[in-house]
DNA sequence: CTGAAAGCGCTTACAG
DNA sequence: CTGAAAGCGCTTACAG
């Protein structure tokens, strides 16, 4: 491989110009620059990241550690993130936690702490306390993304108030037998965030003087699967069911539809679905829900971070607490039907 | 930070044994090796990987480069590389090439161009002569999924077979009148496959001496939208209908289903569908299909990769030239109804 | 605008 | 088993 010495050689020049005439940094003559430049092309010069990395400082790559990347959040979380970082020259360095705790492990103590990045984002983690010691010890910038860390800057969707807001929209329209599918506890654990949106769906019904009914409080994995099993079996009970259910994500609301119109009901007549997520296939199942634009929140993510190195301007103003979502309203929820 | 130095110094040894203690490279004595590790910890110490991958010449980053990554098989590869690489110690760089032009080109003549990987895969891409030379020329190791690379180690399943195998397996049951949902041209270009999957579909009903009706003949961009919108089309003709489909992707076909419902169809005794990918909803919507692994073909690009950087024993005998798949036979398959 | 030189923080023959 | 030292390939004050 050439080096940058090779270059210089080529090009009738130091090292130095070489460094400047490619990195842009410093001023450099017409000349010079073009013979640096045509001595690269000619010699397939490529540069060392590691070396130029470890001389200025900056890695320009940014980690992103998540428990899963099959996933419709998470890989739409990458995608946005990604994006946007290619398109700022920086590199993504991804860490997926999932698997055995001695994986987990490796992330965090061998792969995090080399010092390779700039920053780090995490989404959805809730961090061991000497997992948090660890990444702050790296002394970099950090960001959460969807999981609330203290002391860390916080990228996330108010999930406590979205969920009010469903369960209000299906109140509003006269329900009162109402189900909520949310995540296991195992979900809760790492995550936090389906207890918040059972909570603002409890709220909701409390407010409206509704006593919630342990029988319609489901838990399920995130998945269409699983949650088709629970709903069937719960629309299946012969001592009562309710007349809509709030799904605390898209995928899950799918399998509950399906659920429903395996069992011969119609959706939304005899039972109506709400989600939280904005999964694009929530056109065709009709499913009203509450997008959450993950695509977004990774771009966004990556603008925190790129304020926090000082590459770009921090906005005026405060920013705002939540995330922005949006109420999509179609046709997989109705009044319910008069006994 | 604090570096390698300030440990050697406060373990009393020299940078030298510290490299060596920590890296488990050459021999120590155990109290040195105490010691060093006490005072790496007490210091909070982290290796710096530039400066390691510098002197030692090996990064532990491999990069994988995917024209998105919010689609299924695309995440689904990209979990099971992760998790490969993670528990190796190895870092995963994330490129995509989605977007715009400029986007993919600064990925591949600055991303990549920077020496920081030790390997590269590439993801169902097709390469211009340009970015093959350009990948070339950092003289990596390079593996390429889904898509045929020229001189480049390919994994990739047998896509003209796969089709072929599912179309066989409806005319078996009888059906003459078959049609196929593709991809559109677009992806052709980028992937190529989905035409080798087309040219199956047609040999087998050439074998069969079936005429290709052209009319059934449709293609999408592999998600359940735009899919569900072809089928209900075609299945709306009143100039006829088949009686059978096979669809490039199990998310098409997923929805061909709910298409062919919504026109109050019943799935499989009026119309049958075949999928290929093996998504998990698949079961619940009784999806006959051919399952191709994707996070096993993620793994699978790993142990390659691996292998060619030495870090592994080549396995013996010859290497399969396909990946290999699974027929999965389910409900939504199954004789034509007599008319 | 340009070059000589120090330095980034490691690894690894080499000599003992 | 251990240390002094060269070297990995860049960047960047510094002096001109």
């Amino acid at each position: 491989m050439a080096s940058i010495k090779d270059v210089a050689q080529r090009a009738g020049v130091s090292v130095a110009t070489v460094s400047r005439a490619l990195s842009g940094n410093g001023k450099v003559s017409v000349a010079s620059k073009q013979a640096v430049q045509q001595a690269a092309k000619e010699l397939d010069y490529v540069l060392s990241y590691n070396a130029s990395s470890l001389a200025s400082g900056r890695s320009r790559n940014i980690g992103i550690v998540m428990p899963t990347v099959s996933r419709w959040y998470y890989s739409n979380v990458l995608q946005g993130a990604t994006q946007e970082l290619n398109e700022r020259g920086y590199d993504l360095t991804l860490y997926n936690t999932s698997g055995e705790q001695r994986h987990r492990d490796a992330v965090f103590q061998d792969l995090l702490m080399r010092q390779r990045l700039d920053a780090a984002i995490t989404v959805t983690l809730k961090l061991t306390a000497p997992e948090l010691h660890q990444l702050r010890a790296v002394k970099k910038p950090l960001v959460a993304l969807g999981g609330l860390l203290p002391q860390v800057d916080t990228i996330r969707v108010d999930d406590f108030n979205i969920a009010a807001l469903a369960t209000e929209h299906l109140i509003s329209l006269g329900h009162r037998d109402i189900g909520f599918l949310g995540g296991t506890d195992e979900f809760n654990i790492d995550f936090k965030l389906p207890s918040a949106r059972l909570d603002g769906f409890e709220y909701a019904l409390d407010q409206a003087d509704i006593q919630v009914n342990q029988q319609w409080l489901l838990d399920a994995d995130f998945t269409m699967t699983l949650a088709y099993q629970k709903v069937r079996s719960m629309l299946s009970n012969p001592r009562g069911r309710p007349t809509a259910l709030l799904c605390a994500s898209d995928e899950m609301a799918f399998g509950a539809i399906v659920a429903a119109r395996d069992l011969g009901l119609n959706v939304p007549r005899d039972f109506s679905v709400v989600g939280i997520d904005g999964h694009e296939q929530g056109e065709l199942f009709g499913l009203t829900t509450i997008a959450q634009h993950p695509k977004e929140q990774g771009e966004a993510a990556v603008t925190l971070i790129m304020q926090l190195l000082g590459e770009e301007a921090m906005p005026q103003g405060k920013a705002p607490e939540f995330f922005p979502t949006e109420f999509v309203l179609r046709s997989s929820t109705a009044p319910p039907a008069t006994p």
